[in-house]
DNA sequence: ACCATGAGCCGCCAAC
DNA sequence: CGGTTGGCGGCTCATG
């Protein structure tokens, strides 16, 4: 995230990606957009083409050049990204023999392959995981852990890079993971100002947690109001015990229904909450001191110490760039 | 940068 | 008998 420019990037880098029936419109259209506007930024930089097996959807996805080839040419044409996109055609596309083995051969050919959201199956399948650390989805983290017991899946991570290989979560992770290639190649400055013509906040770290609490009040109907609670009360006694006695659980069986229900321990969920709502307050030109009091952390020292954890950043650097808005 | 302390988490087992 | 509950002890890690 942190290279040096190195550019003009001699001839056009050419990003393909891979698209199939039924795959997710978003996982592309964030790629295609970040990609589009690198090249505003560093005049040919980037050229886009895409492939795919359904001409009609791909017409729909993007005002780029998109000759639909199959993808066996794709991969003979010069590529220096590829990226392979999810969505509900993936299943359909694990079969396709003839893909598997193209996205095989990928790696001698192509500067860097890519996935966005359950497109980490499709790289999976032609072995291109086996050994390597990879993400997904958080709900599609396990079935890929099960599906394929040599890739080293970390879920709740927005995107990783292994060698030649990156993977990223689902949906908008492929924004921040276009953002992180282009940061690669351009600078942290391009990044940025790519990041700010798409309206995103900022370039979210790779580390970050996938999905936003303040997001998912699901996480389960059992706890939906407990959790709406929490939120409304992030200044008193959060402790697990305090929790459990709400719920009128011992703090055991608290704990270990909270885990089973919403995928994240009791502790880690509370953190969470105080951590995005002091983002919030942030946001609005609180003070980094009244934030911290005013949703439940003690003092402003160990409200840095989980921002550090969960952004990457300490308050106040993350206060600064928001203000910049 | 380090360390002592405690909260939180989890495996395990017994009780229901 | 299988499933749920809750208590105990050890481990990890945030905290101050």
């Amino acid at each position: 995230m942190t290279k040096k420019p190195r550019f003009p990037p001699k001839p056009p880098r050419t990003v393909a990606l891979v698209l199939f029936p039924r795959f997710q419109l978003l996982d592309a259209a964030g790629p295609i957009a970040a990609f589009e506007i690198a090249a505003r930024f560093a005049p040919d930089a980037y050229k886009l083409r895409i492939a795919a097996t359904a001409p009609g959807l791909v017409a729909a996805s993007a005002g780029v050049a998109m000759p639909a080839e199959a993808l066996s040419g794709l991969t003979r044409a010069r590529v220096d990204t590829l990226i392979a996109v999810g969505g509900m055609g993936t299943a359909d596309a694990l079969q396709d023999r003839a893909l598997i083995a193209a996205l095989k051969r990928a790696p001698a050919r192509v500067r860097r392959v890519a996935s966005v959201c359950s497109g980490a199956f499709l790289l999976a399948a032609a072995g291109l995981l086996d050994g390597k650390r990879a993400t997904t989805h958080w709900r599609q983290a396990q079935r890929l852990q099960t599906l394929f017991p040599l890739v080293r899946v970390e879920p709740d991570r927005i995107h990783i890079q292994d060698g030649k290989i990156w993977t990223s979560a689902g949906i908008t992770a492929g924004i921040d993971l276009a953002l992180a290639m282009i940061a690669d190649d351009l600078g942290a400055d391009i990044a940025t100002q790519v990041a700010r013509e798409m309206v995103v906040y900022a370039q979210r770290p790779g580390g970050q947690a996938q999905h936003s609490a303040l997001l998912d009040l699901g996480g389960g109907e059992r706890f939906a109001a407990l959790n709406a609670w929490m939120r409304d009360h992030l200044a008193e006694d959060l402790s697990v015990e305090a929790l459990a006695e709400r719920a009128a659980m011992s703090a055991r069986n608290f704990a270990r229904a909270y885990a089973a229900e919403t995928g994240v321990t009791p502790a880690k969920a509370v953190e969470r909450l105080r951590v995005e709502a002091a983002r919030a307050a942030l946001g609005n030109g609180a003070a980094i001191q009244d934030a911290a009091t005013r949703v439940g952390f003690g003092d402003s020292e160990r409200m840095r110490r989980a921002f550090i954890r969960f952004y990457g950043a300490p308050p106040a650097a993350l206060r600064r760039t928001l203000r910049r808005a």
